[in-house]
DNA sequence: CATTATAGTGAGTAATCACTTACAAATTTA
DNA sequence: TAAATTTGTAAGTGATTACTCACTATAATG
């Protein structure tokens, strides 16, 4: 990976999340990275496989995070690392996310493996507990972390408050 | 409004919905409406009129919502009435609400004076209850209306198991 | 050192973009 | 019914699009 490369993904990134892919031209990547526009296509063939370049990218980030919290064996300290997702996002991770979020709504959700094995973790967890409806409880907390990550990612909000209204739901405050 | 007029609309929110605005050409919006190209710009001016047009038409459907729910003076009623807004979406106004789940990523959210007094409500809803943090709670709701109603325009979805999950959280089951 | 493969450029390409213009048909108004 | 206004079309416009191609500079390899 030249340094060259990395700046074009770099910029397309930023871009992308930015501005949206349609509207993000290879000549305007070309000229925020400081490279030739072909650059682009001799290393990633065409505008797709640089999105996939990206995504792909974005995906061994968040895979690894998911790893760490299904590792918990304890469901309560699981779930309780689960809902503190969206709060822990790094900062220097925006941009992907708000292009993951923005995907979801013109390209469907990309569903990948990680995912799934993250989403019966959490219905695991809350069979664990007790819970009535574990399917729909987890179907439930992935929405309250899209929905949360979405605040995060576009508005300015105050953490704390949120947080503890959240875990005062499940009962872990 | 003539019919041509009305046709260019329903094209225009229907492949900006499915395809996004960037990616939905004004001849390509013709062509699916059935009229020339030029028709869309005599009567909206440009496409950013076009788009405009359609987010004016849907505020209002989705204030006159947000109104007949502000009208409920019970709290109690009124915090359920709105936890049920995302399973109650006709389903003729999914192109609209995902176009504006679309827009809010990339254009920012949009933000209206209906939409703040029916923030306003909910925070009022929480004080009444007794809630120790009403502001925080009304941005929990709207996050967890936001991400539900993701699930619902993206998913397929069993509404009951869900709702009763999060009307139990509220104790209002 | 010579050869080969890779990294990088800049000037193209046809197609498509949002939008305009000149003009005709239909409708409204006086 | 005559004039004026509105609705509609078809064929353009220059600019921009994703992408290609012929070419050079650099680095790796034997």
């Amino acid at each position: 990976m030249t340094e060259k490369q990395q700046n074009i993904l770099n910029s397309a990134l930023r871009l992308f999340a930015t501005e949206g892919v349609d509207s993000t031209s290879t000549s305007k990547i070309a000229k925020h990275a400081g490279v030739s526009e072909g650059l682009i296509f001799r290393h990633f063939t065409n505008k797709e496989g640089l999105l996939q370049a990206i995504l792909e990218n974005g995906r061994e980030k968040s895979d690894a995070y998911f790893h760490s919290v299904m590792q918990v064996k304890d469901p309560k300290e699981r779930l309780l690392m689960t809902l503190h997702l969206p709060f822990v996002i790094p900062s220097d991770e925006y941009d992907f996310w708000r292009l993951f979020y923005t995907l979801k709504w013109q390209r469907g959700p990309m569903e990948h493996e990680g995912m799934n094995l993250f989403r019966n973790s959490m219905k695991e967890a809350f069979e664990e507990l007790g819970y009535t409806n574990p399917s729909a409880e987890a179907q439930l907390v992935e929405a309250l972390i899209d929905g949360v990550a979405t605040e995060v990612l576009l508005k300015e909000i105050y953490p704390k408050p949120l947080l503890d209204c959240i875990l005062e739901k499940y009962k872990l405050k």
